[in-house]
DNA sequence: ATAATAAACAGAAAAAGTTTCTATTTAGGA
DNA sequence: TCCTAAATAGAAACTTTTTCTGTTTATTAT
């Protein structure tokens, strides 16, 4: 469930980091909060398609990046070539997780983050993180 | 430090997944073995080069794989778009995540797992697990 | 040791995804 | 409203990976 109130706070965002406020980048912004949970670059592309008749793939490329610099969005390294961003940055009413069935393919959702409260490690500032956990479901236990 | 034991026992490994203990893939195995922590296509091709005359990327691309499908490599997801692979698998000795650098790119290690001892969540036993870390490394944060 | 066979191979070509380039348009400040 | 730097579209280039075809090789059975 999203406020209004936290899409303004992320056009804001924009503004504070020196970007425009674009019709691309709020159509953006409004994707990523009203439908999944990561999207790669070309299905924003498709979607953003419906919106403005051109449009054009880089600009989406683009945008995306810019988003990530100013800290709306976050790089999702998945197992496949494509780029995938999404809003589960930490801290974030959204951050969860997820653990795949090595049997049945289902997914759910980790709702309890066992990481959030790790916010240095190496030296780093930990900014965010991206955990993917896989095994066996109760279902496909009992079988 | 790895014994010639662990080498055999993934040559074993192998034939164990009926897969040819071909000269490429003893290579391979010696490779990561011998030297690097995780290691892209192109950089497996270009050291194959230097023992065989012959060596095609596909071949390279296809092997690496083969060994992941039995158990001898991971694959592991950088911040780059190339594909890389290592001998880091959970229980395996080898196992640890990264930490990339979200200014300057940088990849370190996170030699300690902080998810090793989790083995049941959300009724899935937990069979593997991937974790990406981003953040501001401590160089970046200097400046 | 040899022959048979299925897997592995090289090299070329194609595909997929991403980035760069150039000229045009637009958002935001003066 | 005008100005300027940022954002944009579209084309083209680029990098990485995969597919394809015909040839070679490791293993199994003889």
């Amino acid at each position: 469930m999203l406020s209004l109130d936290s899409h303004t706070q992320y056009l804001n965002r924009l503004k504070d980091n020196g970007l425009k406020l674009t019709p691309r980048r709020q159509a953006i912004i409004h994707l990523f909060m009203g439908s999944a949970v990561h999207l790669t670059p070309e299905e924003v592309w498709k979607k953003l398609h419906q919106q403005f008749e051109k449009c054009g793939l880089p600009s989406v490329y683009r945008n995306l990046e810019s988003l990530v610099e100013c800290g709306i969005l976050a790089r999702i390294q998945l197992a496949d070539r494509k780029k995938h961003y999404g809003l589960c940055t930490v801290g974030h009413e959204h951050h969860h997780h997820h653990i795949t069935c090595i049997k049945c393919g289902r997914v759910d959702e980790i709702s309890d983050c066992p990481l959030t409260n790790i916010t240095e490690i190496n030296g780093y500032q930990v900014l965010n993180h991206f955990l993917q956990m896989s095994g066996i479901c109760s279902h496909c236990l009992e079988n």
